[in-house]
DNA sequence: ACCATCACG
DNA sequence: ACGTACGTGATGGTG
């Protein structure tokens, strides 16, 4: 067994002047607060400790000053800053149900002292996790000391064993004592003996052990007479030094290790603190994200597999009495589970034949009210089995990204864990007792609308769009694909032949030795593994030798080739068409991703790359209709800074990249440059993602001071960005979070960061989320709006594929103007912002010719 | 499993 | 002084 005992105040010390100030909207100062519990929950999850206590100092006098009235003297009271977090400390570990222990007349050091005197005789291995040095005395085979020192902000610890005691200080932990009796601690003001340093303390206590032998035989000490009659002059001195710094071990106040076993916290409390202090990071920190008091102890459930008719119906009769079910299905819906308040139904088509097929129609209908856990899949499955899903209430999955969209996974056992406070075992019962749980939370978290208005209804919308997908060319691709090959058969033999040698060109390993050994060629980056080889380097190198540009064309044709021809007819089911996953709970911001395959990052930029759009078509007697929005980041910009010069330029129909290229470069709007406009929709793009210097002149080549000059001239012309800038990272500092206009929040502990990268970062983000974040709300609502006016108009038309500000849509030929009407129409009326919203609607044959 | 690279908004 | 733009997914190579 074994106990973590804290010196609370040395840690709290530690914390408070090692981390930068920190206050709460109303001004309490919560530094030391946020510093103790973060050193709190790392050590208790580095240690797992099977108890943990706590050791405090009270105010008064104690028994040294008893002893000696000028112990600890001079030392002054601590700032009201700090005292007035010890309390808020205290109430924090009463929640936590972490004891805490301080007595009368007695430092801190001799309740750890007793503490680790009680561990030893109780067989209990003790760590104590302390700044002070003085605690290293207390060292024996069971007692280890975890130092804590805090350098930049960083929290470091040194663990201190008899071994490592004897390793640095060359003597053995109790005869600190001994040492400190000769040099004395000012800090303290205990007196040592006058005239003795560390250095001469340390040289006697290695050289004779102890104070007894020292004074035992002083006369006879080989040291010289002057050192003699300084410790002789200063025997009392020592005396009473020693006795100062030895740490009681005998304090009378109750203790048994076990009373400090740990416990589970008082969520409820802890969580409404840590909200009061405004600590959000540490309520994800300490899982207390997701609880929820009214989570109450469930009871068994059983498991009904279902195997007769009979059965069936006695199911769908309390199915449709219920106010609502979870259902999860199994095997590609061969079979479904069923959750209920107190059991699971398991029904399956191998079990129950023929009536298989009416229950899922009733059950998936739009009068059974259920909650599912990534319903979006459930719903594509059901499309392709003819069942046209409703009456979904919930999803469990949506709810806990919208929660929080950073997570990774949001598997059932995850959330379970996170949510639940009696996990249930069955995945459907899990789903079943999730819901009012995060429904509560959503509403918590002003959540509703965005998942009432938004994810839930877009569930259906994106089923539809897998479900149809998207006709491609398939020989055409594959003619496509055949150039490709001879193209990239020509490319590598002249490259084996210019390398004097072949090899694998697709290795950057075995790349960069040709270019940068073999051939000389100077390297300009390097990455963690070796030479960089990426396309940066390549151009600047391309007019040294004439292997370079056959390779960046090599690398041209292998990714099309690769990803794109071969790729992409993988992917192509028997019906021709290609049907791309579109995931709801990936983006920390809020948009779409689309996997298996990836249909959003299709090339375009590059002339060759435009090729595959060719390949993606409409089918016989009909077109595509593709729509976008026009700078759709930049107006929410405009809209969310309400910087009026932006705005203006938007209402006003001007092109923003020349209107800002002629405010940072003050000249008349007629008069910018080609370049001058790109350098400007650098700056513009740059902004939105949190800018820094360095960077644009990174991507637009020129000096980092010239950069740090367009982007003045920026924030100067459009100051409304500039206090945007400001202002939303502090309010995400004090909120722990960011939101869209419609809510969607992204938690931002990155902010809290002691380290600058990661602080930087959070920062960036917190500029980004709300504008890209919004857009793609914006895009949410005008794919829901879009498919609901088709269908209320009776036309075919069927949207196929969103790519972030561009909605792609397949009709009759017939149908075309009607909808690119409907497209530009409901994207520009999702939301009335400061700006007009633009859409431009297109349609062609080929995705390539409906841009 | 991770890296480097490169495709998109 | 820090190290360097937001959000994604697929591929081939490597240890």
């Amino acid at each position: 067994m074994k106990l973590m005992v804290i010196d609370g105040n040395s840690i709290i010390n530690r914390a408070f002047y090692g981390i930068r100030m920190l206050t709460t909207k109303d001004g309490t100062p919560t530094n030391a607060v946020y510093g103790f519990l973060t050193i709190l929950q790392r050590f208790l999850t580095e240690e797992d400790p099977d108890g943990v206590c706590v050791a405090f100092d009270l105010r008064g006098p104690t028994f040294r000053h008893e002893q000696y009235a000028e112990y600890k003297a001079q030392r002054k009271g601590m700032p009201d800053e700090l005292a007035e977090q010890l309390p808020l400390v205290k109430e924090i570990l009463d929640a936590m149900h972490i004891p805490r222990y301080e007595v009368e007349r007695y430092e801190a050091d001799d309740l750890i002292g007793t503490i680790a005197a009680q561990c030893d005789q109780s067989g209990w291995d003790c760590v104590i996790l302390t700044g002070d040095k003085d605690d290293l005395q207390l060292i024996t085979d069971r007692v280890t000391v975890k130092l804590v020192t805090s350098r930049m902000g960083q929290t470091k610890t040194e663990d201190y064993t008899p071994a490592k005691f004897q390793s640095v200080y060359g003597f053995s932990p109790r005869q600190f004592i001994d040492l400190k009796a000769l040099m004395g601690d000012s800090s303290d003001n205990i007196p040592g003996v006058p005239g003795v340093g560390e250095k001469t303390a340390m040289d006697l206590i290695l050289r004779f052990g102890t104070l007894d032998r020292i004074y035992g035989d002083l006369p006879a000490l080989d040291i010289k007479d002057s050192l003699r009659n300084k410790l002789s002059a200063g025997a009392e001195s020592a005396r009473l030094s020693y006795d100062l710094a030895t740490i009681r071990c005998d304090v009378p106040f109750p203790f048994a290790p076990e009373e400090t076993a740990r416990r589970p916290f008082d969520a409820q409390t802890l969580r409404n603190l840590f909200l009061k202090l405004e600590f959000q990071s540490l309520i994800q920190k300490f899982g207390l994200a997701y609880i929820d008091t009214r989570s109450k102890p469930t009871a068994a459930v059983s498991v009904a597999h279902i195997q007769t008719q009979a059965e069936l119906d006695a199911l769908m009769q309390r199915i449709q009495a219920a106010d609502y079910v979870s259902v999860r299905p199994l095997d590609d819906l061969d079979g479904v589970e069923i959750g209920e308040a107190d059991q699971v139904s398991v029904v399956s088509w191998n079990a129950v034949g023929e009536g298989y097929n009416a229950f899922l129609q009733t059950l998936f209908g739009d009068s059974t009210p259920k909650v599912g856990h990534h319903i979006k899949d459930t719903m594509t499955a059901l499309l392709r089995e003819g069942i046209t899903p409703g009456g979904y209430l919930f999803d469990t999955a949506l709810a806990a990204y919208l929660l929080d969209p950073t997570v990774s996974d949001y598997g059932l056992d995850k959330l379970a864990d996170q949510y639940l406070s009696d996990p249930s075992t069955e995945p459907a019962h899990v789903i079943y007792t999730l819901y009012p749980i995060l429904k509560e939370r959503l509403e918590q978290a002003a959540l509703t609308e965005v998942f009432q208005r938004i994810e839930l209804p877009l569930c259906p919308v994106l089923a539809q769009m897998e479900h149809i997908g998207f006709l491609v060319d398939r020989s055409e691709l594959r003619a496509f694909g055949d150039k490709l090959s001879a193209w990239i058969d020509d490319a590598q033999r002249e490259i084996f032949h210019l390398a004097g040698q072949e090899f694998n060109i697709n290795s950057p390993k075995q790349l960069g030795q040709i270019l940068f050994d073999v051939l000389g060629l100077p390297p300009a980056k390097k990455t963690k593994t070796g030479y960089s080889t990426n396309v940066e380097v390549l151009e600047k190198l391309k007019d040294q030798h004439p292997i370079v540009p056959k390779i960046m064309a090599y690398r041209d044709y292998t990714k099309l080739k690769s990803t794109y021809v071969d790729g992409l007819t993988r992917a192509i089911r028997p019906d021709g068409r290609i049907h791309s996953n579109f995931q709801m709970t990936v983006t920390a911001t809020g948009r779409l991703s689309s996997t298996e395959p990836n249909l959003q990052n299709i090339p375009i930029r590059k002339e060759l790359g435009g090729e595959i759009r060719k390949m993606f078509v409409a089918a016989p007697g009909h077109v595509l209709v593709d729509a976008d929005y026009s700078q759709i980041e930049l107006r929410l910009l405009a809209h969310i800074s309400g910087d009026e010069t932006m705005q203006a330029a938007f209402t006003n129909q001007e092109d923003i990249h020349t209107v800002t290229a002629a405010q940072v470069f003050h000249v008349a709007p007629e008069d910018v440059t080609p370049l001058m406009r790109s350098r400007a929709k650098a700056v513009n793009f740059g902004i939105v993602y949190g800018i820094s210097a360095f960077s644009l002149a990174q991507d637009i080549g020129v000096s980092q001071i010239e950069a740090k000059m367009y982007i003045e001239n920026y924030l100067a012309k459009y100051s409304g960005v500039r206090a945007y800038m400001h202002d939303i990272v502090e309010q995400a500092k004090s909120e722990g979070q960011v939101r869209t206009l419609f809510g969607r929040i992204r938690p931002l502990p990155e902010l809290q960061s002691s380290n600058f990268n990661v602080r930087s970062f959070g920062e960036r983000v917190a500029l980004n989320m709300p504008i890209q974040g919004t857009a793609a709300d914006i895009m949410k609502l005008a794919m829901i709006h879009v498919d609901e006016r088709l269908r209320a108009e009776g036309l075919k038309a069927r949207l196929v594929l969103q790519v972030h500000d561009e909605l792609i849509v397949e009709c009759p030929e017939a149908e075309a103007e009607q909808v690119a009407a409907l497209l530009e129409a409901e994207m520009e009326q999702v939301m009335s912002l400061a700006v007009p919203l633009e859409a431009i609607a297109h349609s062609g044959k080929t995705w390539f010719d409906a841009k």
